[in-house]
Order: structure tokens, then C-alpha cells, then sequence
DNA sequence: CTCTCGGTGTATACGATCAT
DNA sequence: ATGATCGTATACACCGAGAG
């Protein structure tokens, strides 16, 4: 019997043609490498050796039971089948293996193999739509905005010191210590994840410029009456779709102002960074993990737990059905 | 000098969102 | 609605600057 090697390097050219993300092919291809390798009895064989004919129905069903084993998300089951079914029609069509005509009994074969898994994937899709329907019916509540914030409540008089130590600062002569720079840094974006909802890919790539924009515009007043300005966030890294609109009061406008014009102004100074991103490690680098330091901030002020996903459930419950979007 | 902690990189699970 | 893809959350090992 003929058998194919398989470079993933064509799996890859062929998601590239298909304006695929570098980050979502190497997403996929973890996926299906796992599928493949980890439980079908692949281990140690390297991607060079791969051949079509270690697919197998048995080889998929014996994943599903693996899973089945450590209790895995029916999500995540189905998301995998989902990868595997996209590398199996790529192997099919693919032109360097050519199986349609060098190889018409494997082509069949995995044709067959790839309708047995495409009805067991709807099995999986009704099972998914089934725990989707009793998770929304017994969803627990989202924490009020009050324990949402609770984090930025204790952790405020730190916040004060850190601010005061900035006002105090001209613009010369070193920097805070990084234990307090990243405190800073900590508590602005938890106050931009926790206390205004927004995603922590936003808080990570504002600008320093979409900020000044702001800053320099116009001051607006908010539903209830008081002038804040708004960041408009749309030099979006990720997605341009996800941009969103920071509303900052006299407050936070004061200390987003002194963190521009001290923190970012003396690092970049001395440590001549290459970004233009709004918040600054004391190194000079991008602010980035947001979710991390979330989590590190409410670890050492010992309050729960809360992810910014979480916070935006919490603050979209209590908006009227209208304005959720 | 020592050791804490800020910061990085990577793998994995899975939720969110886009296009159709 | 559905399939495909993107982004987030989390764990963990590791490095090294600099606080004490």
C-alpha cells in the first residue's frame, strides 16, 4: 500500500493562501496535532513520517473517549472536531499527496472516514446547543459593579501614594521604583477592565496619541451631567471592529494626564522605546498581560478573583436591554 | 550578596466574534 | 444559524534586575 508523507509546511502555505492569521494556523495546527498525535498511538513519530493511513475511525473515537476521561468541555470536543475535519478535506485536496489519482482506495477511505466524523460532529453541535440552553437557565448572576470594582476600593490609598509621588515629580532625574510603576500600571488597567468593561486588548494597545486626542479635544458631558472626556480607542492591534470609547472623569483625566506626561514622557526618555502604546513598563517595554496583573493586584489586596470578561457580564446586566450592544 | 518579584514565553482550554 | 477564526484566561517554568 502507498503511503504519504505529510509536511505540515503545506498545511500551513495552504492556510496562508487562505489569509489565515499566523497565530490561528499555529492555534489549529496545535489543535489538530494533539488530535492526531497524542491519542491515536503517534507519539515520537515526527511530522516527516506522518502517513494518511494512521487516520482512523477508531483513532478519532478513541480521542473522544480521552476526552470523555479528563472531562473536557463539550465546547472545546466539538472545536477540535472541528480542526480535525479542516486538516482531513486539506489532505484530500492536497496536491502534493494527490490522492485522487495516485491513491483512489485511501481517497475513499478518508472520504468515508471524514462522513462518519462529520455526523458524529452533529451529534456534537446538538450536545453543545443542549448545555448552551441549560447553562443560560441556571446562569448564576454576574458580581454587582460594586465587588467588581471592590479591587480598585482597597488598593486606593496605594494608588494615591503612587499618584502623589508622580505630581510631586519634575520631569528629570529617575524614574518611580518598577514595584510601583507596575502598580500603577496595574490599577489604571484594572480600572479600565474592571471599572469601565472593556476588553484587556484595548487597555493594552491604546496609544499614547489616542489619548493626547482626546486630552486636546473637546470635553464632553456624560448621562449624568459631569464633564469627562472620551478615548477613542481604534488603532486597534487585533481587530479594528473592537474599538471602544474610554470615558474618563476629572479624576481619572487627571491621573491618565500626569501618567502621559511623567511616566511616559521620563521612560521613553530614558529608555528610548520603539512603541507608541499609551502604558509603559518601567523597562521601556509594551504593558501587555493584562489579565495577569489583574489577577496579581487582586491576589495581593486578597479579594476575589474577577476577570475582565466577568466585569463586562456584571456591567452589561445593568444597562437597559437597548443600550447591551 | 541574596532573594523577591517584575516580566517573558509557551501550551492549553474555551469564549467571542466575524462572515456568510 | 453556522462554520471558521480570533482573542482571552490560566498555568507554569524560567530569567534577571534591583531592592534591601
Amino acid at each position: 500500500m502507498t503511503q504519504f508523507c505529510l509536511s505540515f509546511q503545506n498545511f500551513r502555505l495552504h492556510q496562508r493562501k487562505a489569509h489565515t492569521s499566523e497565530a490561528g494556523i499555529n492555534n489549529s495546527l496545535a489543535d489538530v496535532t494533539r488530535m492526531t498525535w497524542k491519542r491515536i498511538g503517534l507519539q515520537g513519530i515526527t511530522t516527516q513520517d506522518f502517513k494518511t493511513t494512521y487516520l482512523s475511525l477508531s483513532g478519532y473515537e478513541a480521542v473522544l473517549a480521552w476526552f470523555e476521561d479528563i472531562d473536557v468541555n463539550l465546547k472545546t470536543v466539538l472545536n477540535y472536531t472541528k480542526n480535525f475535519m479542516q486538516f482531513m478535506k486539506y489532505i484530500n485536496i492536497d496536491m502534493d499527496l494527490l490522492l485522487v489519482s495516485n491513491d483512489q482506495r485511501e481517497y475513499n477511505r478518508l472520504t468515508c472516514l471524514q462522513v462518519h466524523i462529520s455526523n458524529m460532529r452533529s451529534g456534537l453541535d446538538s450536545g453543545v446547543f443542549e448545555l448552551h440552553k441549560r447553562q443560560m437557565n441556571s446562569k448564576p448572576m454576574p458580581p454587582t459593579p460594586t465587588e467588581v470594582k471592590w479591587v480598585l476600593a482597597v488598593a486606593k490609598a496605594d494608588f494615591y501614594k503612587g499618584m502623589d509621588e508622580l505630581r510631586k515629580k519634575d520631569d528629570s532625574g529617575p524614574i518611580l521604583t518598577k514595584t510601583r510603576i507596575a502598580f500603577i500600571n496595574r490599577y489604571i488597567t484594572a480600572y479600565l477592565c474592571l471599572g469601565q468593561g472593556i476588553h484587556v486588548g484595548e487597555a493594552e494597545n491604546m496609544y499614547s496619541s489616542e489619548f493626547q486626542a482626546a486630552y486636546n479635544g473637546e470635553w464632553m458631558l456624560s448621562d449624568r451631567g459631569e464633564p469627562h472626556i472620551v478615548v477613542h480607542v481604534a488603532n486597534h492591534k487585533t481587530n479594528v471592529t473592537q474599538d471602544c470609547r474610554i470615558a474618563l472623569n476629572p479624576y481619572w483625566t487627571d491621573n491618565f494626564d500626569l501618567y502621559f506626561r511623567y511616566l511616559c514622557t521620563i521612560i521613553f526618555r530614558l529608555k528610548n522605546p520603539t512603541h507608541p502604546y499609551f502604558f509603559t513598563q518601567s523597562d521601556g517595554h509594551h504593558f501587555r498581560k493584562v489579565s495577569d496583573w489583574i489577577k496579581k493586584l487582586q491576589k495581593q489586596y486578597k479579594v476575589p478573583k474577577i476577570t475582565s470578561s466577568t466585569a463586562r457580564c456584571s456591567w452589561v446586566e445593568r444597562r437597559p436591554e437597548a443600550h447591551r450592544e
